[in-house]
DNA sequence: CACACGATTGTCT
DNA sequence: GACAATCGTGTGT
């Protein structure tokens, strides 16, 4: 997903970015939301690939996630931090912040710049009335993708799935 | 029903 | 760099 653009339509525009880092989870991982079987919460996490998955974390914040998986299989990847690059105005007034660089720099902040202020998505597939992605205009792959451990993991074992572009200034931490 | 805590952020030092 | 904010969820009684 990296290089790929994440876009929404909302009323007075389309809101579009491109994705710079992204986490992985999968359901044999004592860190993911999957990890225990499906729940009221997480049971999006175990529909087929192309559904999103969001959730509410520490009382304020939404996280978005794009399911990966087979049907029943419980993956996942976590949209951590993206570039803007269309509807900026319409970014600043879901962000209620100016800063460009701050406007989708973490998962919390990105999910809010895409005026993700719920769990309705949960859920939903990918698609014009929802979320939908647009193939890379940058060259990704393994020359500039940088692998390395996740972020805000304390129990698993930590595996490299955290996964940015490399030197890119606008990936989080 | 009670309670501990989180795939974070913003603010202050 | 440290810490408070804030509440849905999961787990256990």
């Amino acid at each position: 997903m990296l290089g790929w653009t994440i876009c929404r339509r909302v009323t007075g525009g389309v809101i579009k970015l491109m994705i710079v880092e992204t986490e992985a989870y999968h359901q044999a991982d004592p860190a993911s939301h999957s990890y225990r079987g499906p729940t009221n919460r997480t049971a999006p996490m175990f529909l087929a690939g192309g559904h999103l998955y969001v959730y509410f974390t520490y009382g304020m914040h939404y996280a978005l996630n794009i399911v990966t998986g087979k049907l029943g299989e419980g993956e996942g990847v976590l949209l951590r931090a993206a570039e803007p690059l269309e509807g900026i105005h319409l970014m600043i007034k879901h962000r209620r912040r100016n800063s460009l660089k701050d406007l989708a720099r973490g998962p919390g902040r990105l999910a809010q710049a895409l005026g993700v202020k719920d769990t309705k998505l949960s859920g939903r597939p990918l698609g014009p009335d929802t979320l939908y992605l647009e193939p890379p205009t940058l060259a990704v792959g393994p020359h500039n993708i940088v692998a390395a451990p996740r972020i805000g993991i304390r129990h698993a074992a930590d595996l490299p799935w955290r996964f940015y572009i490399k030197d890119h200034p606008f990936t989080s931490r």
